[in-house]
Formats: structure tokens, C-alpha cells, sequence
DNA sequence: GGTCTCCATGTGATTATATAACGTTACAAG
DNA sequence: CTTGTAACGTTATATAATCACATGGAGACC
């Protein structure tokens, strides 16, 4: 199902990632904006990241560093730690995915490309995630920062509850 | 900016964490609140757990489980991992103590009695924590929530940045 | 007082997550 | 071609968290 909703909607609420959507299509778009992004800032695209990248837009969830292992291991590259943990890194620091801090896992970014902080939905009976949109700078938090001088770089926002879906198998 | 100030203090808003105290007049009144509220909630305050919120509030900063442990240990109780994770577990599970998931770490609650949110700002050069509060509902990502029809039970928000003493350091 | 049950504690063992350290290789710049 | 730098692969180790099971204490109940 390509959602209509996904690429002309309001961004401020965007949940992507309760809902399903033409897969094959974020991906390719995904990696060619990941590709075109590096081409233009000197950054290096190399197999096992884009590989990585590949993997995270697939399986489209959050997954674990040991996971990324395995799967990369898979594919033919290096079967240690560091491989996968390098990959994400990478991946992290130029904004293509996030860390999930509560689950120790990482997901790729649903906004590729767009400067964003995001806020996280994680469900607590399917660990599925949604990304959402956060403004800290508007908030509680950004005010009490600037009362006490905390020059705030990075903002972590991760919403622990119930997803829509699993809140229908709940009402059964 | 947040009204409500907890005692009577210089802080101006709420960011407690990032100033000087009295630390002996916080720990014992916050061990008397914590075990009040045992008390009154037909829960057990035992020697480890009282110990754990002890430390934390002595050290008045982040500090991990490991760390935790061998404090406990010290101090004559058990030696094993599970002895400082439920500890912990307990403490924070009663609104005692908060993990600040960034860090793999726990802080002991500044606000200790108060329904609250926690927001925390943490140091990345000082790995100090502040902790002020949140507003979950009335954020981005309650609206998001909301229009995704996720059920949020519990938001962990975590500013990373540059807290003002280090600030004074990187402008020498 | 007995004793039953529940919950907390202590311990050994294991799993999961993450980083350090080091040599080698690929690549672009000069 | 040389050289500086970043990326890669591997070994080893550090750090964080949980499992599984036995012991023990406090209150409920008779």
C-alpha cells in the first residue's frame, strides 16, 4: 500500500512506521538520497554501510547491533562487533538512522535528508517504532535548559507505550 | 518557564543538578520521604534498598550498576549483579531514582514525592545530570501520538549538550 | 506457638551490548 | 609513485543485564 499520507502531509505530526507503505519504493529512494548526500559532502558510501542502510530500510524496525552482525556477516563482510557497530556509526552520525536508546537498537531515519530532531513511538507489547517529530526547543525542557545555561546539542525524546494495533488485540 | 520550585532554594526554576546544595539536609529528608511513602504503600524500604537510594543520593550524579554494586558490596551486601539491578529496579519502579538510558545509569530523583515527567540534561563532557521536567502531553509528539493513536504510558527525554561550568572551561 | 506463603536476598552462571587495540588495505591528493 | 588518511577485519576485553535456583525473613492464619 503506497499511503498517499506519507509524502504530502503535515510534517509537524508524521507518524510513519504504524502504518504500511511501498517498501521496495522507500527503500530505493532511501539509498539513492543516502548515496546523493554523500556524494556531495566527501563522505564514503561504502558497501558494508549502504549494505547496512539496505537492512535497516528492510526489515524496517528497530533492530540490535548483533543483529546488523549477523545479517552483514551474511551478506560476506566482517563477522565482528566493530564491523556492525561502525556501520551504525555512520550511519547515525550523517542522520540516515537513529538510536533506539531504550532498546540498545537502531532504525533507519524516516525523514531522510530533512534536518529534524526526532521523538520516538516504541510499543511495548510489539517493539515496533514510529518517528515522530519533537521541538525542543519550544519545550518545558528547553526553557528550564536556558534558565540554568545548559547549551542543549542533542535531544532524545522515546515514547514507551501501546501502538494502535496492539491496542485492538488488547480490547479482544 | 516552570513555576513550581520544590523547597526553598536558590534555583530559580527547576534544574537542580547544576548547582551547590545541601546535600546532607537533601539526602536525609529524601530517605524520610522515601520511607514514608514505603510505609503508607505497604512497601519493604530494606537495608539494600535504602543503602541504594543512600548512594545515589550521595553521589548525586549518574552512576552505573557496576558501580553501584561495588558500593553495596562495600558495604556488606551481596556481590552479584542482581543484588544492585534490583535495588535499582525498585527504587525506580517507586519514582525514587530514574535511569538516564543515554548513559546506562541511574540518578536519584530530584523531585522525590512529586507526580512528575523527568527531563534530564546531561553534560557530555562532565557527565553531569540536571533533571527538570516535561510536559508530554502538550508536546509535537503528544500531538503526534495522539493522531497516530498510539497510547503513551511514559516518556524518557535526555538533552545532551554542554552544561554551564564546562561552558566557562571551553570559552578559557 | 506453629506453619504456610510470599517476597526479598544471595549466589553462580550466562547472555547481551559495546569498545580497545592493532595490523592491513583502499583511496584520493600531491 | 608516494604518502597521508580513513576504512576495514580481527583478537581480545570491557561493560551491562538477565536467568535460574537455593535460602531466609516477615506477616497471615489457624
Amino acid at each position: 500500500m503506497t499511503s498517499g499520507n506519507e509524502a504530502a502531509k503535515p510534517p509537524s505530526t508524521d507518524p510513519v512506521g504504524f502504518e504500511t507503505h511501498d517498501h521496495a519504493g522507500c527503500i530505493t529512494s532511501a539509498l539513492a538520497a543516502a548515496e546523493a548526500h554523500c556524494a556531495s559532502g566527501g563522505l564514503r558510501f561504502t558497501p558494508v554501510r549502504r549494505q547496512a542502510l539496505e537492512i535497516l530500510l528492510q526489515e524496517h524496525r528497530a533492530i540490535g547491533a548483533y543483529e546488523m552482525l549477523d545479517k552483514l556477516r551474511s551478506a560476506g563482510f566482517g563477522s565482528q562487533p566493530p564491523v556492525a557497530y561502525r556501520a551504525l556509526e555512520f550511519l547515525v552520525a550523517n542522520g540516515f538512522a537513529h538510536k533506539i536508546e531504550r532498546l540498545n537498537a537502531f532504525i533507519a531515519c524516516a525523514h531522510p535528508g530533512a534536518v529534524h530532531s526526532p521523538a520516538f513511538m516504541i510499543c511495548r507489547m510489539c517493539q515496533s517504532v514510529a518517528e515522530a517529530q519533537s521541538a525542543p526547543s519550544r519545550s518545558a525542557l528547553g526553557d528550564a535548559a536556558r534558565a540554568a545555561g545548559f547549551q542543549i546539542e542533542r535531544t532524545m525524546v522515546e515514547a514507551e507505550g501501546i501502538c494502535p494495533s496492539c491496542a485492538e488485540k488488547v480490547d479482544a
